[in-house]
DNA sequence: AAATTCACCGAGAACGTTCTCGATTCCTTA
DNA sequence: TAAGGAATCGAGAACGTTCTCGGTGAATTT
């Protein structure tokens, strides 16, 4: 069995002083003697004391836990944006509890229900996409817990939120593909419903509206955001009788996965279609013809999330904020014409 | 400010019972009234009753929590062992507490030490490969605090560990090359000192040998596990006057680098020089030539050591043990010379 | 009918902290 | 020289649980 750790007590009865004194010592340098201080952080070395965060967590109604909920971690955006999270996380002194859905509502919802608010400062979520998560998230909002969303967030709910510019990065992701030539532009996305995915096909559809190019609902594709989708997808594309001649993917894993079956299909990359991702996976400069895409600040994202979520926990009556980073395009040879 | 939860306490008052009765009826169904149990969860449900955390941490000395300690996570090996270690720990209600060292040994020290063990279970770890972690990992062990290494473990220290087949797998590796016709097989690795990339290395010693080859020392490089120490390594074995004509890459970040820098310096990758890696990380499918590597379990070594440290957790006395899960030999283009 | 057992429940201590309220000593000031 | 103030410390309640111990009344046994 575990050995005891050595507590505040232990320390107060080898000095002969009171358990209230070694706790002042322990903390604030105010309203104690310094050599009294140093008497108490000498023999806390000793014993090899280590504060009892169950303990203070009770008294103090603040553990400096945060929880992160992903749809996954096997990804270089959310491992990244996680990076970002635990960056600041870590300078400021909190733990992160990281709990992921596998994209799985049901799963979602168990671990929001199950969660421990009194050993939790506040959540920072990015939701699965299959869900509608509005009435759990409000309840614990309504709750008073401190809540940021970032990516992937729910619309109708009043809190703080992190996400990148969707709607321009697709604007721009696809009047590139229109300057380099293409006419004929498809988009394979993610599910419907979700803000991300909105608003990546809203600026898509923007930008071939001001360039008066036809829009044909053949050429949306809704599936997953999975590599194996986009390459269904763009199967599904070139079955078509009017095949498009250029894809804008909703992220590179998509792009990846529609490069890879126009590859199996002897459709040459970049000449006969042109593909444009988002995201700025590592994958997208390494696969061949190399993937253009528009970046996204995922580390950033997650900086910027956790640093919200340490403002509201913090200030008693915060204000919620959006924050919408841009994102940067980025041409490779998968959209390259010449 | 956050909204008080229900405690216990409410409930007892609501329903003018004890404590004593709403805590029993809330766990063991023994010792307390059928319908007194139903009245309580009844009322704990309409107070939206959430059990505090910190209390009965602070009782029962075990929160419910786990720490895991990685070198990073945005990462196809790490996030995968990671989704392998959280599936285990939901399934059996365990909480996992992430920790980041971004392979720096001074942060990887700083975080252990200021672990707070009264508020975690046990702990997961792969080291960071810079760390001497040998002191500060045997306190805690010293401690009773239950700890599973995985992957990068530490050798002198007596506790659980998994790992996968570090050195048949680099053997087989080698062999393969070997049966493929290369016969001047360099090793490009990591840092020394690690039991990973000293089994590696054996194992490709112990191949050349076995058949006969001839061992270079200018054809071993130690450097770091990144893509970019891959290219770097390759370049300079392509500067030497007795070229190697195959790659051993202790893991496919590095393998894919060796590609990128045979390809620039326009080497035929699979003709000129044979290339195979360590883990099967999608990109190793995704770069062209593809590369050839050796599969490793990573979701199961994740299930493996939470399993491990559950049952450490759970027993008193539990004798350590070791796990070694054997890796796939994938063949694809990089290696092959037909 | 008395004795014994059983099912169920309550009182109160304990876990390791923090925090409020006073108490004591010593120094300063009029 | 008395009064006021500052510096320092201690007692004890509180946080929300669990757990041990014992008590009550009803059911069962002899």
């Amino acid at each position: 069995m575990r050995r005891h750790y050595a507590t505040i007590k232990d320390i107060a009865y080898a000095l002969s002083i009171s358990v209230s004194t070694v706790s002042r010592a322990l903390r604030d340098t105010h309203d104690v003697n310094a050599d009294t201080r140093k008497m108490v952080l000498e023999m806390a070395a000793k014993l090899n004391y280590k504060p009892n965060f169950n303990a203070t967590g009770l008294v103090k109604n603040s553990t400096h836990n945060l929880a992160v909920i992903l749809p996954a971690i096997t990804n270089y955006y959310f491992s990244t944006v996680f990076t970002g999270i635990q960056e600041v996380a870590y300078s400021n002194g909190y733990n992160l509890i990281l709990y992921v859905t596998n994209d799985d509502a049901a799963r979602e919802e168990n671990i929001v229900r199950n969660l421990s608010f009194s050993s939790l400062d506040g959540l920072l979520v990015s939701v699965s996409s299959k869900a509608d998560a509005s009435h759990y998230f409000q309840e614990i909002i309504d709750d008073g817990v401190p809540v940021v969303f970032f990516d992937r967030v729910v619309e109708n709910i009043r809190t703080s939120k992190v996400m990148q510019d969707d709607y321009n990065g697709a604007y721009e992701a696809t009047v590139h593909l229109i300057r380099n030539g293409y006419r004929k532009i498809a988009h394979i996305t993610g599910p419907a419903g979700l803000t991300l995915t909105e608003a990546r096909l809203q600026g898509y559809l923007d930008a071939l509206q001001r360039h008066k190019l036809a829009v044909r609902k053949k050429w949306i594709i809704h599936s997953g955001f999975s590599q194996q989708s986009g390459e269904e997808d763009a199967r599904q594309l070139w079955k078509l009788n009017d095949k498009p001649d250029a894809v804008f993917a909703v992220n590179d894993r998509k792009g990846i996965g529609a490069i890879i079956s126009f590859k199996q299909l002897a459709v040459q990359v970049g000449k006969e279609i042109g593909i444009i991702g988002f995201t700025n996976d590592p994958m997208s400069s390494i696969i061949s013809p190399s993937l253009s895409t528009i970046a996204e600040p995922a580390f950033e994202i997650g900086q910027r999330s956790c640093q919200l979520l340490l403002n509201h926990i913090r200030k008693k009556h915060f204000i919620p904020e959006e924050v919408i980073l841009p994102g940067r395009l980025i041409v490779r040879e998968s959209s390259r014409r010449s």
